[in-house]
DNA sequence: AGGTTATCTGCAATCGTTACCAGTATCGAT
DNA sequence: ATCGATACTGGTAACGATTGCAGATAACCT
């Protein structure tokens, strides 16, 4: 097997241990092809760790995200995978939606990795020194930071982006206009909410069908079975995420509920198969892929850098994407 | 910031750094209530790289994948996530389809990891020797093991299922079967299109519609657009997987034709959402996450128990899921 | 008290690499 | 022949943790 050091290329060609580290530094030497050679021939890979300890870079870059079954957190990986670049890799971390799993994989992290992207669960409530304490890069998706934190971030503009939503089933005549919501402790849920209810202030509605619920796939059919359960159903619902859109046209489905006679529905997050549902599913969509890689270079720049430079940060575009979902209410 | 070593601890308690050392590998000593408080106070965090460096472990298991935005390999890497344990971590490498970004990963990964879980791009054509180079603990998922290789794997039957598949168009009366294939250079593509092969045979069947595509999005709707445009289409078509499947669906749509009235189409593996799709999607299905957890499961018994214990292998149940997108050919 | 364990402790070597330092060879110019 | 500059070289001290060894302390028994 092979636990070759540089000292046997060392021995085996005849020259120091430095000269060898110079070469695979770049720099040059005298033997260079022999080296070469015999890096070779003894299948001599260097070993990381050591590389570690003495420069205290690991060239990995971590990614935490609360679920990799959901299609977008699935490409920020893909969109950060894509500008990694080939001299680092990337660590993923699902923590599952568990808060706690999340907080140890940041200690975990500590020491392992150059940098931590992270779409994190939920809202800071611990402090603005929070996340700081560990003392590591990290680069926020989804997350606003707070004064004081010298963190970058990759934002949406998720309230305009639920008003946009909210506004355009209002535009169709909805009155009666529900939001299955995420969770109001996390960042996007939050800011969703905060549209959904400007948007309905705006109109004069109030928000008698808004229902907290947990961005999970079951979490949106439970929540869409509470609403048709009413006495006075809405006629239009707004989800506040791809995950919970699902759920909320299984149980539409379940129950013979049609799209979008009876019912109209708009979801936040596009689908890859959006188009293929019937009716074909109108949304509000940003690119995921682009806020994966954003947040990847923003994380190279800073590691570049040095600590010192000031946080960056950038907002991605949210647009609506009309399909085949809505329409305007029946009974008017 | 924090460069809090092992020996600042030790100096702090008053005590040699190797109490210290015992302390965190959990043998009792004499200052323990000291110790812990001293380790809080100043906020250490032991070394990863200096315990990889002396222990040559890391901690970390490797998930190779082809790309992560295909949901079976998002619930290939949940599953592993799922089984991985409180003290280890999972690296993710989405080599994006490319043999070259497999091969690059495998060298990059050697002393950074334990081991990897791999998905494998392509059938290993350099020889037994291939993988064993970089003389790591490799499980692989949907990849068939050589004669003299020591490596477990946890596989489907692709091929049973390809039959499954097939016989069951045959079975509703369809005569002019299609296959959008996978590369046949890939042990899943090559198996699946043997399963297709053999079921048509048995049927006296020719397969004249046979397309070789890519497993893609994009290489699924062009092969279901080149079958559209033959003088005699077919009736039915199997798709090799999920997103060429979708990338079907999306060609039938933007041609307007109706499934199952004019062409029946039948897919392998399963798609959260198959059952919104009008009409739903009848497919070859498999628990990815099982896959995945598995997986992982003879991983770390193998890291636990020696790089002497012999390979194992597991094979993971395909059954048909019947929708409603396949139908008894409509001209008979 | 003396002897025998049973516990705990510190010293120092070690893991594989890099980087500093000083040393040597080569070369052209004087 | 001497000099200085250039280009490379080897020895070695780190990096931060773990661990075998031997010594120290305490505990227990007769």
């Amino acid at each position: 097997m092979s636990t070759v050091t540089i000292t046997d290329v060392a021995k085996h060609v005849g020259v120091s241990v430095a000269t060898i580290s110079r070469h695979l530094s770049g720099f040059t030497v005298r033997n260079e092809e022999k080296i070469r050679q015999a890096i070779i021939d003894l299948n001599y890979r260097p070993s990381a760790a050591a590389r570690n300890l003495k420069s205290g870079r690991t060239g990995i870059i971590a990614i935490v995200v609360p679920d990799i079954t959901n299609p977008f957190f699935a490409s920020i990986v893909e969109g950060a995978e894509s500008a990694v670049g080939d001299d680092r890799m990337i660590l993923l971390v699902n923590t599952g939606d568990s808060r706690e799993r999340e907080e140890k994989a940041l200690t975990q992290l500590f020491g392992r990795v150059d940098g931590v992207i992270m779409a994190p669960l939920t809202e800071d409530e611990e402090g603005p020194s929070f996340f700081s304490q560990f003392g590591l890069p990290i680069v926020f998706v989804d997350r606003v930071t707070r004064d004081g934190e010298k963190f970058s971030s990759v934002l949406t503009d998720n309230s305009r982006g639920a008003s946009v939503a909210t506004d355009y089933l209002i535009g169709l005549g909805h009155t009666k206009i529900a939001m299955i919501s995420g969770p109001l402790t996390t960042t996007p849920g939050n800011r969703r909410a905060d549209g959904f209810r400007a948007s309905l202030k705006q109109a004069s509605l109030t928000p008698q069908y808004f229902i907290e619920s947990d961005f999970s796939e079951a979490g949106g059919y439970a929540a869409m079975c509470a609403l048709l359960e009413r006495d006075d159903a809405p006629t239009a619902v707004f989800t506040a995420n791809n995950l919970m859109t699902i759920g909320a046209l299984h149980a539409l489905r379940d129950r013979g509920v049609q799209v979008p006679d009876q019912i109209s529905i708009i979801g936040f997050d596009d689908l890859d198969f959006a188009e293929l549902i019937s009716p074909p599913l109108t949304v509000i969509a940003r690119d995921a892929r682009l806020q994966g890689s954003l947040a990847m270079q923003m994380m190279i720049k800073h590691l570049a850098t040095g600590v010192s430079t000031p946080p960056e940060h950038s907002m991605v575009d949210v647009q609506l994407v009309e399909r085949g979902s809505c329409a305007p209410p029946r009974e008017m």
